[in-house]
RNA sequence: GGCCCCAUCGUCUAGUGGUUAGGACAUCACUCUUUCAAGGUGGAGACACGGGUUCGAGUCCCGUUGGGGCCA
Protein backbone atom coordinates (compact mmCIF):
# COMPACT_ATOMS: atom_id res chain seq x y z
CA UNK A 1 0.00 0.00 0.00
CA UNK A 2 2.45 2.88 -0.86
CA UNK A 3 0.27 5.04 -3.27
CA UNK A 4 -2.01 6.86 -1.37
CA UNK A 5 -5.39 5.53 -0.64
CA UNK A 6 -8.25 6.87 -1.68
CA UNK A 7 -11.95 5.48 -0.71
CA UNK A 8 -15.55 5.96 -0.96
CA UNK A 9 -18.47 5.04 0.23
CA UNK A 10 -21.57 5.42 -2.82
CA UNK A 11 -24.85 5.54 -1.30
CA UNK A 12 -28.25 6.14 -2.59
CA UNK A 13 -30.47 8.04 -1.26
CA UNK A 14 -33.22 5.99 0.22
CA UNK A 15 -34.62 8.75 2.79
CA UNK A 16 -32.86 7.45 5.82
CA UNK A 17 -29.46 6.21 6.63
CA UNK A 18 -29.33 2.46 7.08
CA UNK A 19 -26.70 0.85 9.69
CA UNK A 20 -25.09 -1.04 7.08
CA UNK A 21 -24.06 1.75 4.77
CA UNK A 22 -22.85 3.34 8.05
CA UNK A 23 -20.92 0.46 9.30
CA UNK A 24 -19.82 0.70 5.24
CA UNK A 25 -18.76 4.04 5.70
CA UNK A 26 -17.08 3.80 8.93
CA UNK A 27 -14.78 1.57 7.73
CA UNK A 28 -14.32 3.26 4.65
CA UNK A 29 -13.37 6.42 6.62
CA UNK A 30 -11.19 3.97 9.08
CA UNK A 31 -9.49 2.76 6.44
CA UNK A 32 -8.55 5.81 5.02
CA UNK A 33 -7.62 7.77 8.19
CA UNK A 34 -5.75 4.18 9.26
CA UNK A 35 -3.26 5.20 6.01
CA UNK A 36 -3.40 8.78 6.04
CA UNK A 37 -5.84 8.94 2.70
CA UNK A 38 -8.68 10.61 1.36
CA UNK A 39 -12.56 9.28 2.00
CA UNK A 40 -14.43 10.74 -0.69
CA UNK A 41 -18.30 10.93 -0.57
CA UNK A 42 -20.47 9.73 -3.64
CA UNK A 43 -24.26 9.99 -4.06
CA UNK A 44 -26.26 7.21 -6.25
CA UNK A 45 -28.88 9.26 -7.50
CA UNK A 46 -29.06 7.67 -10.77
CA UNK A 47 -31.60 4.99 -9.90
CA UNK A 48 -33.48 7.13 -7.85
CA UNK A 49 -36.82 8.84 -9.34
CA UNK A 50 -37.32 11.57 -7.06
CA UNK A 51 -33.81 12.21 -5.06
CA UNK A 52 -34.39 15.40 -2.39
CA UNK A 53 -32.27 17.78 -0.71
CA UNK A 54 -33.34 16.37 2.24
CA UNK A 55 -32.54 12.44 1.20
CA UNK A 56 -28.95 13.56 0.91
CA UNK A 57 -29.27 15.90 4.14
CA UNK A 58 -29.99 12.46 6.03
CA UNK A 59 -26.95 11.22 5.13
CA UNK A 60 -24.82 13.64 5.60
CA UNK A 61 -26.45 14.23 9.48
CA UNK A 62 -25.89 10.57 9.54
CA UNK A 63 -22.50 11.02 8.98
CA UNK A 64 -22.02 13.92 10.81
CA UNK A 65 -23.76 12.28 14.07
CA UNK A 66 -21.71 9.63 14.21
CA UNK A 67 -18.44 11.93 13.58
CA UNK A 68 -17.53 11.10 10.28
CA UNK A 69 -16.09 13.54 7.94
CA UNK A 70 -15.61 13.71 4.50
CA UNK A 71 -12.49 14.74 2.29
CA UNK A 72 -13.82 15.12 -1.25
CA UNK A 73 -17.92 15.64 -2.50
CA UNK A 74 -20.53 15.14 -2.06
CA UNK A 75 -20.32 13.94 -5.76
CA UNK A 76 -23.72 13.66 -7.55
CA UNK A 77 -23.76 11.20 -10.36
CA UNK A 78 -27.08 12.52 -11.59
CA UNK A 79 -24.59 15.14 -12.52
CA UNK A 80 -22.00 12.83 -14.38
CA UNK A 81 -24.11 12.14 -16.98
CA UNK A 82 -22.55 12.92 -19.99
CA UNK A 83 -19.46 11.45 -18.78
CA UNK A 84 -20.81 8.44 -18.40
CA UNK A 85 -21.85 8.87 -22.58
CA UNK A 86 -18.44 9.53 -23.33
CA UNK A 87 -17.40 6.06 -21.64
CA UNK A 88 -20.29 3.89 -23.47
CA UNK A 89 -19.68 5.39 -26.75
CA UNK A 90 -16.31 4.22 -26.51
CA UNK A 91 -17.56 0.76 -25.82
CA UNK A 92 -19.83 1.19 -28.31
CA UNK A 93 -17.55 2.21 -31.36
CA UNK A 94 -15.14 -0.69 -29.88
CA UNK A 95 -17.66 -3.23 -30.65
CA UNK A 96 -17.48 -4.43 -26.98
CA UNK A 97 -21.20 -3.13 -26.17
CA UNK A 98 -24.48 -2.75 -28.84
CA UNK A 99 -27.71 -1.36 -29.10
CA UNK A 100 -30.74 -3.85 -28.09
CA UNK A 101 -33.94 -2.92 -28.81
CA UNK A 102 -35.85 -5.43 -26.61
CA UNK A 103 -38.34 -4.55 -24.54
CA UNK A 104 -37.68 -5.17 -21.33
CA UNK A 105 -40.83 -6.39 -19.64
CA UNK A 106 -41.18 -9.07 -22.56
CA UNK A 107 -37.88 -10.06 -21.43
CA UNK A 108 -38.51 -10.14 -17.92
CA UNK A 109 -41.76 -12.15 -18.83
CA UNK A 110 -39.48 -14.81 -20.47
CA UNK A 111 -37.01 -15.14 -17.68
CA UNK A 112 -40.03 -15.26 -14.74
CA UNK A 113 -41.37 -17.97 -17.19
CA UNK A 114 -37.94 -19.54 -16.73
CA UNK A 115 -37.32 -19.47 -13.47
CA UNK A 116 -41.19 -20.97 -13.31
CA UNK A 117 -40.29 -24.13 -15.00
CA UNK A 118 -36.68 -23.70 -12.77
CA UNK A 119 -34.80 -23.03 -15.53
CA UNK A 120 -31.88 -20.41 -15.55
CA UNK A 121 -32.40 -17.44 -18.27
CA UNK A 122 -29.94 -15.58 -20.02
CA UNK A 123 -30.46 -12.89 -22.48
CA UNK A 124 -29.72 -14.30 -25.84
CA UNK A 125 -28.12 -11.70 -28.07
CA UNK A 126 -31.25 -11.24 -30.15
CA UNK A 127 -30.29 -7.66 -30.98
CA UNK A 128 -26.70 -8.64 -31.52
CA UNK A 129 -27.47 -10.41 -34.22
CA UNK A 130 -29.76 -8.40 -36.14
CA UNK A 131 -29.10 -7.43 -39.78
CA UNK A 132 -28.78 -3.64 -41.10
CA UNK A 133 -32.02 -3.64 -42.31
CA UNK A 134 -33.40 -5.30 -39.11
CA UNK A 135 -31.51 -2.65 -36.89
CA UNK A 136 -32.51 0.70 -39.30
CA UNK A 137 -35.92 -0.63 -38.96
CA UNK A 138 -36.21 -0.29 -35.36
CA UNK A 139 -34.40 2.66 -35.06
CA UNK A 140 -37.20 4.02 -37.80
CA UNK A 141 -39.74 2.79 -35.26
CA UNK A 142 -38.01 5.08 -33.03
CA UNK A 143 -38.43 1.95 -30.49
CA UNK A 144 -36.74 2.79 -27.28
CA UNK A 145 -32.88 0.88 -26.94
CA UNK A 146 -30.77 0.07 -24.22
CA UNK A 147 -27.12 -0.25 -24.39
CA UNK A 148 -25.65 -3.34 -23.53
CA UNK A 149 -22.23 -5.03 -22.77
CA UNK A 150 -20.82 -7.64 -24.40
CA UNK A 151 -19.80 -10.10 -21.86
CA UNK A 152 -16.29 -11.53 -23.16
CA UNK A 153 -16.13 -15.60 -22.85
CA UNK A 154 -13.33 -15.88 -20.22
CA UNK A 155 -13.01 -16.57 -16.46
CA UNK A 156 -12.58 -13.92 -14.49
CA UNK A 157 -11.33 -14.20 -10.87
CA UNK A 158 -9.77 -11.12 -8.36
CA UNK A 159 -8.29 -11.08 -4.67
CA UNK A 160 -10.69 -9.60 -2.52
CA UNK A 161 -8.95 -9.01 0.70
CA UNK A 162 -11.35 -9.93 2.80
CA UNK A 163 -12.38 -12.96 1.00
CA UNK A 164 -9.49 -13.32 -1.03
CA UNK A 165 -9.42 -15.71 -4.48
CA UNK A 166 -12.66 -15.18 -5.91
CA UNK A 167 -13.58 -16.84 -9.58
CA UNK A 168 -16.29 -16.78 -12.00
CA UNK A 169 -17.03 -17.60 -15.21
CA UNK A 170 -18.15 -14.88 -17.82
CA UNK A 171 -20.51 -17.40 -19.29
CA UNK A 172 -22.60 -16.92 -16.79
CA UNK A 173 -22.61 -13.15 -16.63
CA UNK A 174 -25.40 -12.16 -18.74
CA UNK A 175 -24.72 -9.13 -21.52
CA UNK A 176 -26.03 -6.26 -18.94
CA UNK A 177 -27.46 -3.45 -19.61
CA UNK A 178 -25.04 -0.49 -18.71
CA UNK A 179 -27.09 2.58 -19.97
CA UNK A 180 -31.20 2.61 -19.99
CA UNK A 181 -33.06 4.03 -22.29
CA UNK A 182 -33.25 7.27 -20.76
CA UNK A 183 -29.56 7.51 -21.30
CA UNK A 184 -28.95 7.24 -17.40
CA UNK A 185 -26.24 4.70 -17.01
CA UNK A 186 -26.59 1.41 -14.78
CA UNK A 187 -25.17 1.17 -11.54
CA UNK A 188 -22.05 -0.81 -12.54
CA UNK A 189 -21.22 1.27 -15.45
CA UNK A 190 -21.61 4.28 -13.11
CA UNK A 191 -20.08 2.51 -10.54
CA UNK A 192 -16.29 1.90 -12.57
CA UNK A 193 -16.20 4.98 -14.36
CA UNK A 194 -16.84 7.19 -11.05
CA UNK A 195 -14.14 4.71 -9.24
CA UNK A 196 -11.61 5.32 -11.80
CA UNK A 197 -12.48 9.19 -12.36
CA UNK A 198 -12.09 10.05 -8.60
CA UNK A 199 -8.81 7.69 -8.63
CA UNK A 200 -10.15 5.34 -5.82
CA UNK A 201 -7.88 2.76 -4.81
CA UNK A 202 -9.77 0.40 -2.69
CA UNK A 203 -13.16 -0.25 -3.17
CA UNK A 204 -14.83 -1.11 -0.13
CA UNK A 205 -18.55 -1.95 -0.10
CA UNK A 206 -20.93 -4.58 1.29
CA UNK A 207 -20.47 -8.45 -0.09
CA UNK A 208 -23.72 -8.22 -1.80
CA UNK A 209 -21.91 -6.20 -4.28
CA UNK A 210 -19.88 -9.15 -4.70
CA UNK A 211 -21.66 -10.47 -7.73
CA UNK A 212 -21.47 -7.22 -9.51
CA UNK A 213 -17.22 -6.86 -9.23
CA UNK A 214 -16.73 -9.57 -11.93
CA UNK A 215 -18.43 -7.70 -14.10
CA UNK A 216 -17.24 -4.02 -13.32
CA UNK A 217 -13.69 -5.90 -13.65
CA UNK A 218 -14.95 -6.75 -17.44
CA UNK A 219 -16.00 -3.57 -17.82
CA UNK A 220 -12.46 -2.48 -16.25
CA UNK A 221 -11.35 -4.11 -18.70
CA UNK A 222 -12.33 -3.10 -22.14
CA UNK A 223 -12.24 0.24 -20.80
CA UNK A 224 -8.28 -0.46 -20.49
CA UNK A 225 -8.59 1.12 -17.12
CA UNK A 226 -6.22 -0.25 -14.19
CA UNK A 227 -8.38 -2.23 -11.44
CA UNK A 228 -8.63 -0.76 -7.81
CA UNK A 229 -8.57 -3.36 -4.91
CA UNK A 230 -11.83 -4.35 -3.43
CA UNK A 231 -12.56 -5.61 0.11
CA UNK A 232 -16.53 -6.53 0.56
CA UNK A 233 -17.67 -6.71 3.90
CA UNK A 234 -20.38 -8.83 5.32
CA UNK A 235 -23.95 -7.91 5.93
CA UNK A 236 -25.74 -7.04 8.83
CA UNK A 237 -28.69 -9.19 9.81
CA UNK A 238 -31.26 -8.30 11.50
CA UNK A 239 -31.86 -11.33 14.18
CA UNK A 240 -34.06 -13.31 11.65
CA UNK A 241 -30.76 -13.57 9.91
CA UNK A 242 -32.41 -11.59 6.73
CA UNK A 243 -30.27 -8.50 5.98
CA UNK A 244 -31.25 -5.82 8.02
CA UNK A 245 -33.99 -3.75 7.19
CA UNK A 246 -36.80 -1.25 7.53
CA UNK A 247 -39.07 -4.02 8.70
CA UNK A 248 -36.68 -5.17 11.27
CA UNK A 249 -37.52 -1.64 12.98
CA UNK A 250 -34.07 -0.43 14.01
CA UNK A 251 -32.56 -0.51 10.50
CA UNK A 252 -32.22 3.27 10.54
CA UNK A 253 -28.85 5.06 12.33
CA UNK A 254 -30.83 8.34 13.66
CA UNK A 255 -32.98 5.60 15.32
CA UNK A 256 -30.34 5.39 17.86
CA UNK A 257 -29.59 8.36 17.96
CA UNK A 258 -32.98 9.80 19.06
CA UNK A 259 -33.47 6.65 21.30
CA UNK A 260 -30.23 7.70 23.31
CA UNK A 261 -27.26 6.02 22.04
CA UNK A 262 -24.75 8.63 22.01
CA UNK A 263 -22.56 8.40 18.65
CA UNK A 264 -19.38 7.15 20.07
CA UNK A 265 -20.98 3.90 21.34
CA UNK A 266 -22.36 3.40 18.06
CA UNK A 267 -19.31 3.78 16.51
CA UNK A 268 -17.20 1.12 18.19
CA UNK A 269 -20.49 -1.14 18.85
CA UNK A 270 -20.40 -0.82 14.57
CA UNK A 271 -16.81 -1.24 13.76
CA UNK A 272 -16.47 -4.18 16.06
CA UNK A 273 -19.27 -5.86 14.28
CA UNK A 274 -17.39 -7.74 11.30
CA UNK A 275 -14.02 -6.68 12.67
CA UNK A 276 -12.05 -7.06 15.76
CA UNK A 277 -8.25 -5.65 17.18
CA UNK A 278 -7.02 -8.97 17.29
CA UNK A 279 -6.94 -8.81 21.19
CA UNK A 280 -9.47 -8.64 23.81
CA UNK A 281 -9.71 -4.64 23.77
CA UNK A 282 -13.58 -4.04 22.96
CA UNK A 283 -14.53 -0.50 24.20
CA UNK A 284 -11.81 1.58 22.47
CA UNK A 285 -11.73 5.26 21.49
CA UNK A 286 -12.09 6.05 18.15
CA UNK A 287 -8.40 6.88 18.39
CA UNK A 288 -7.33 3.18 19.30
CA UNK A 289 -9.88 2.09 16.91
CA UNK A 290 -8.16 4.01 13.59
CA UNK A 291 -4.74 2.94 14.52
CA UNK A 292 -5.60 -0.59 14.70
CA UNK A 293 -7.74 -1.36 11.73
CA UNK A 294 -7.02 -3.44 9.09
CA UNK A 295 -8.96 -4.94 6.37
CA UNK A 296 -7.76 -8.28 6.16
CA UNK A 297 -8.55 -8.58 10.03
CA UNK A 298 -12.46 -8.20 8.82
CA UNK A 299 -14.41 -11.56 9.73
CA UNK A 300 -15.57 -12.56 6.08
CA UNK A 301 -19.43 -14.23 7.74
CA UNK A 302 -22.69 -12.15 7.86
CA UNK A 303 -23.27 -11.00 11.63
CA UNK A 304 -26.41 -10.19 13.58
CA UNK A 305 -26.84 -7.04 15.12
CA UNK A 306 -26.95 -7.38 18.83
CA UNK A 307 -29.36 -4.54 20.41
CA UNK A 308 -28.18 -5.98 23.80
CA UNK A 309 -24.67 -5.65 23.12
CA UNK A 310 -24.99 -2.23 22.02
CA UNK A 311 -27.00 -1.11 24.94
CA UNK A 312 -24.29 -2.31 26.92
CA UNK A 313 -21.80 -0.61 25.38
CA UNK A 314 -23.95 2.43 25.34
CA UNK A 315 -24.02 2.21 29.16
CA UNK A 316 -20.23 2.06 29.20
CA UNK A 317 -19.98 5.27 27.25
CA UNK A 318 -22.87 7.30 29.55
CA UNK A 319 -20.89 5.88 32.68
CA UNK A 320 -17.05 7.08 31.32
CA UNK A 321 -18.40 10.63 30.46
CA UNK A 322 -18.05 13.20 33.04
CA UNK A 323 -21.34 14.15 34.91
CA UNK A 324 -20.59 17.97 32.65
CA UNK A 325 -20.92 16.29 29.48
CA UNK A 326 -23.34 13.71 30.38
CA UNK A 327 -25.46 17.09 31.13
CA UNK A 328 -25.04 18.33 27.95
CA UNK A 329 -26.10 14.88 26.29
CA UNK A 330 -29.04 15.05 28.23
CA UNK A 331 -30.48 18.05 27.13
CA UNK A 332 -32.26 17.18 24.58
CA UNK A 333 -33.74 14.58 26.94
CA UNK A 334 -34.83 16.66 29.15
CA UNK A 335 -36.27 19.70 27.29
CA UNK A 336 -38.69 16.94 25.50
CA UNK A 337 -39.48 15.45 28.60
CA UNK A 338 -40.67 18.70 29.66
CA UNK A 339 -39.05 18.50 33.09
CA UNK A 340 -37.25 21.81 32.42
CA UNK A 341 -37.03 24.22 29.65
CA UNK A 342 -33.62 25.79 28.22
CA UNK A 343 -33.53 28.52 30.53
CA UNK A 344 -33.81 26.48 33.81
CA UNK A 345 -31.28 24.03 32.23
CA UNK A 346 -28.86 27.30 32.74
CA UNK A 347 -30.05 28.27 35.51
CA UNK A 348 -29.97 25.07 37.50
CA UNK A 349 -26.79 23.36 35.90
CA UNK A 350 -25.16 22.76 39.41
CA UNK A 351 -28.28 20.62 40.64
CA UNK A 352 -28.30 19.06 36.97
CA UNK A 353 -24.67 17.44 37.48
CA UNK A 354 -25.05 16.59 40.66
CA UNK A 355 -28.42 14.41 39.63
CA UNK A 356 -26.07 13.21 36.54
CA UNK A 357 -23.70 11.99 39.15
CA UNK A 358 -26.30 10.06 41.14
CA UNK A 359 -28.22 8.56 38.16
CA UNK A 360 -25.07 7.94 35.65
CA UNK A 361 -24.28 4.09 36.38
CA UNK A 362 -27.93 3.73 35.80
CA UNK A 363 -28.46 4.67 32.58
CA UNK A 364 -28.07 2.37 29.61
CA UNK A 365 -29.84 4.57 27.25
CA UNK A 366 -30.01 8.46 27.50
CA UNK A 367 -34.00 8.36 27.16
CA UNK A 368 -33.63 6.21 30.07
CA UNK A 369 -33.31 9.07 32.36
CA UNK A 370 -36.79 10.54 31.80
CA UNK A 371 -37.81 7.32 33.74
CA UNK A 372 -34.56 7.01 36.25
CA UNK A 373 -34.63 10.68 37.40
CA UNK A 374 -38.15 12.30 37.18
CA UNK A 375 -38.53 12.74 40.42
CA UNK A 376 -36.00 15.05 40.34
CA UNK A 377 -38.19 16.92 38.82
CA UNK A 378 -41.88 16.48 39.21
CA UNK A 379 -43.62 16.02 42.68
CA UNK A 380 -46.71 14.05 40.94
CA UNK A 381 -44.54 11.66 39.74
CA UNK A 382 -46.27 7.90 39.73
CA UNK A 383 -45.86 5.11 42.55
CA UNK A 384 -44.77 1.72 41.46
CA UNK A 385 -47.54 -0.91 41.75
CA UNK A 386 -45.33 -3.20 43.51
CA UNK A 387 -43.81 -1.04 46.12
CA UNK A 388 -47.67 0.21 46.85
CA UNK A 389 -48.23 -3.21 47.51
CA UNK A 390 -45.40 -3.45 50.56
CA UNK A 391 -45.25 0.11 52.05
CA UNK A 392 -48.49 1.82 51.39
CA UNK A 393 -50.31 -0.12 54.36
CA UNK A 394 -50.43 0.71 57.86
CA UNK A 395 -47.74 -0.79 59.23
CA UNK A 396 -45.10 1.77 57.63
CA UNK A 397 -47.00 4.34 57.66
CA UNK A 398 -47.22 4.79 61.47
CA UNK A 399 -43.25 3.83 61.07
CA UNK A 400 -42.89 7.24 58.79
CA UNK A 401 -45.08 8.97 61.13
CA UNK A 402 -43.01 8.25 63.56
CA UNK A 403 -40.09 9.31 61.94
CA UNK A 404 -40.97 12.97 60.65
CA UNK A 405 -39.89 14.32 63.61
CA UNK A 406 -36.18 12.93 63.23
CA UNK A 407 -36.40 14.30 59.61
CA UNK A 408 -37.55 17.80 60.68
CA UNK A 409 -35.21 18.23 62.91
CA UNK A 410 -32.10 17.56 60.57
CA UNK A 411 -30.35 20.82 60.57
CA UNK A 412 -27.64 20.77 58.44
CA UNK A 413 -29.14 18.48 55.42
CA UNK A 414 -26.68 16.74 54.07
CA UNK A 415 -26.58 12.67 52.96
CA UNK A 416 -24.44 12.34 55.71
CA UNK A 417 -26.68 14.06 58.54
CA UNK A 418 -29.49 11.97 57.03
CA UNK A 419 -28.09 9.10 57.17
CA UNK A 420 -27.13 9.58 60.43
CA UNK A 421 -30.70 10.89 61.51
CA UNK A 422 -31.58 7.84 59.84
CA UNK A 423 -29.74 5.33 61.56
CA UNK A 424 -29.77 7.01 64.89
CA UNK A 425 -34.00 6.34 64.77
CA UNK A 426 -33.45 2.63 64.07
CA UNK A 427 -31.47 2.10 66.80
CA UNK A 428 -33.57 3.86 69.12
CA UNK A 429 -36.32 2.08 67.97
CA UNK A 430 -34.54 -1.47 67.98
CA UNK A 431 -35.37 -2.16 64.35
CA UNK A 432 -33.32 -2.25 61.13
CA UNK A 433 -32.27 0.86 59.13
CA UNK A 434 -33.38 -0.97 56.24
CA UNK A 435 -36.71 -1.20 57.37
CA UNK A 436 -37.44 2.92 57.88
CA UNK A 437 -35.05 3.19 54.39
CA UNK A 438 -37.27 1.41 51.82
CA UNK A 439 -40.10 2.90 52.73
CA UNK A 440 -39.02 6.27 52.31
CA UNK A 441 -37.20 5.89 49.47
CA UNK A 442 -40.88 5.05 48.40
CA UNK A 443 -42.53 7.85 49.74
CA UNK A 444 -39.84 10.48 48.19
CA UNK A 445 -39.27 8.84 44.94
CA UNK A 446 -42.29 6.23 43.86
CA UNK A 447 -39.25 3.74 43.06
CA UNK A 448 -37.94 0.80 45.00
CA UNK A 449 -34.70 1.19 43.78
CA UNK A 450 -32.38 3.86 42.86
CA UNK A 451 -29.34 5.82 43.87
CA UNK A 452 -28.18 5.95 47.19
CA UNK A 453 -31.31 7.60 49.46
CA UNK A 454 -29.31 10.04 51.55
CA UNK A 455 -27.95 11.59 48.36
CA UNK A 456 -31.49 11.79 46.82
CA UNK A 457 -32.94 13.18 49.61
CA UNK A 458 -30.02 15.75 50.33
CA UNK A 459 -30.15 16.58 46.37
CA UNK A 460 -33.92 17.37 46.25
CA UNK A 461 -34.16 19.23 49.59
CA UNK A 462 -35.54 19.07 52.97
CA UNK A 463 -38.74 20.85 52.27
CA UNK A 464 -39.58 18.80 49.05
CA UNK A 465 -38.47 15.36 51.01
CA UNK A 466 -40.81 16.11 54.19
CA UNK A 467 -43.65 17.61 51.53
CA UNK A 468 -43.25 13.95 50.05
CA UNK A 469 -43.42 11.92 52.93
CA UNK A 470 -46.11 14.09 54.74
CA UNK A 471 -48.62 13.33 51.48
CA UNK A 472 -47.85 9.62 51.67
CA UNK A 473 -48.78 9.48 54.89
CA UNK A 474 -52.18 12.01 54.14
CA UNK A 475 -52.83 9.89 51.49
CA UNK A 476 -52.31 6.57 53.41
CA UNK A 477 -54.89 8.28 55.84
CA UNK A 478 -56.99 9.43 53.28
CA UNK A 479 -57.56 6.71 51.96
CA UNK A 480 -58.43 4.65 55.29
CA UNK A 481 -60.97 7.64 56.16
CA UNK A 482 -62.92 7.03 53.20
CA UNK A 483 -63.45 3.19 54.01
CA UNK A 484 -64.93 3.90 57.50
C1' G B 1 -33.65 -21.62 -11.77
C1' G B 2 -28.35 -19.90 -12.31
C1' C B 3 -24.23 -17.82 -10.03
C1' C B 4 -21.64 -15.98 -5.79
C1' C B 5 -20.56 -15.63 -0.53
C1' C B 6 -20.53 -17.70 4.41
C1' A B 7 -20.24 -21.62 8.54
C1' U B 8 -16.29 -21.57 16.46
C1' C B 9 -20.94 -20.91 22.70
C1' G B 10 -28.01 -17.97 21.94
C1' U B 11 -25.17 -13.29 19.84
C1' C B 12 -20.34 -10.62 18.48
C1' U B 13 -15.67 -12.74 18.14
C1' A B 14 -10.01 -14.77 19.21
C1' G B 15 -7.79 -18.83 16.95
C1' U B 16 -3.67 -19.23 10.58
C1' G B 17 -1.61 -27.96 12.05
C1' G B 18 -0.11 -29.76 18.41
C1' U B 19 -4.70 -24.74 23.10
C1' U B 20 -7.78 -27.53 29.46
C1' A B 21 -10.71 -23.97 22.24
C1' G B 22 -9.70 -17.59 24.95
C1' G B 23 -12.65 -12.93 25.55
C1' A B 24 -17.26 -9.85 25.39
C1' C B 25 -22.82 -9.35 25.50
C1' A B 26 -26.88 -12.07 27.26
C1' U B 27 -27.99 -15.91 31.05
C1' C B 28 -27.49 -18.36 36.11
C1' A B 29 -25.29 -18.37 41.13
C1' C B 30 -22.52 -15.97 44.81
C1' U B 31 -20.48 -11.31 46.63
C1' C B 32 -20.73 -5.97 47.78
C1' U B 33 -24.91 -2.50 49.06
C1' U B 34 -30.23 0.97 52.35
C1' U B 35 -32.47 -0.68 47.35
C1' C B 36 -31.67 -0.79 41.99
C1' A B 37 -27.70 -0.50 39.10
C1' A B 38 -22.50 -0.63 38.44
C1' G B 39 -18.44 -3.63 40.13
C1' G B 40 -16.05 -8.37 41.74
C1' U B 41 -15.95 -13.91 41.72
C1' G B 42 -17.64 -18.30 39.70
C1' G B 43 -20.93 -21.66 36.56
C1' A B 44 -23.35 -23.39 32.26
C1' G B 45 -22.66 -22.79 27.05
C1' A B 46 -19.47 -23.66 20.55
C1' C B 47 -15.65 -25.88 16.40
C1' A B 48 -22.88 -28.08 11.34
C1' C B 49 -22.08 -33.14 9.17
C1' G B 50 -19.21 -36.74 6.18
C1' G B 51 -14.95 -37.95 3.70
C1' G B 52 -9.91 -37.16 2.80
C1' U B 53 -4.41 -34.90 3.52
C1' U B 54 -1.26 -35.45 7.97
C1' C B 55 2.10 -38.70 13.23
C1' G B 56 -1.64 -34.95 14.56
C1' A B 57 -6.94 -31.04 12.22
C1' G B 58 -11.54 -25.69 14.61
C1' U B 59 -7.34 -24.62 11.42
C1' C B 60 -5.71 -27.46 4.62
C1' C B 61 -8.75 -30.07 0.37
C1' C B 62 -13.45 -32.24 -1.45
C1' G B 63 -18.53 -33.22 -0.74
C1' U B 64 -23.23 -32.75 1.98
C1' U B 65 -26.35 -29.80 4.75
C1' G B 66 -27.73 -25.18 6.43
C1' G B 67 -27.85 -19.84 6.12
C1' G B 68 -27.32 -15.45 3.23
C1' G B 69 -26.87 -12.46 -1.21
C1' C B 70 -27.28 -11.08 -6.45
C1' C B 71 -29.66 -11.63 -11.29
C1' A B 72 -31.25 -3.23 -15.39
Amino acid sequence: MTKDVRVRIAPSPTGFFHVGSARTALYNWLFARHHGGKFILRVEDTDVVRSSEEMISVILDGLKWLGIDWDEGPFFQSKRVQIYEKYVKSLLDAGKAYYCYCDSEDLEREKQAAYKRKEDWQYDRRCLRLSPGERAEKEKQGRPKVVRFLVPDEQVSYYDIVHHEIKREARDIEDLVIMRSNGIPTYNLACVVDDYEMSITHVIRAVDHITNTPKQILLYNALGLALPEFAHLPLILGDDKSKLSKRHGAASLMSYGERGYIPGAVLNYLALLGWSPGDDREVMTTDDIIKSFSLDRVNPSNAIFDEQKLEWMNGQYIYALSDDELCEHLRPVILESGFLNADEIAEKSEYLTKICGLVKKRLKTLVDFTEAAGYFFIDDFEFEKEGLNKHYNSETITLLNHFLPCLEKIERYTAQEIEDGVRDFANNNKIKARQVIHPLRFSITGKQGGPGLFEIMETIGKEKCLMRVRRFIDGFKGQEEKKK
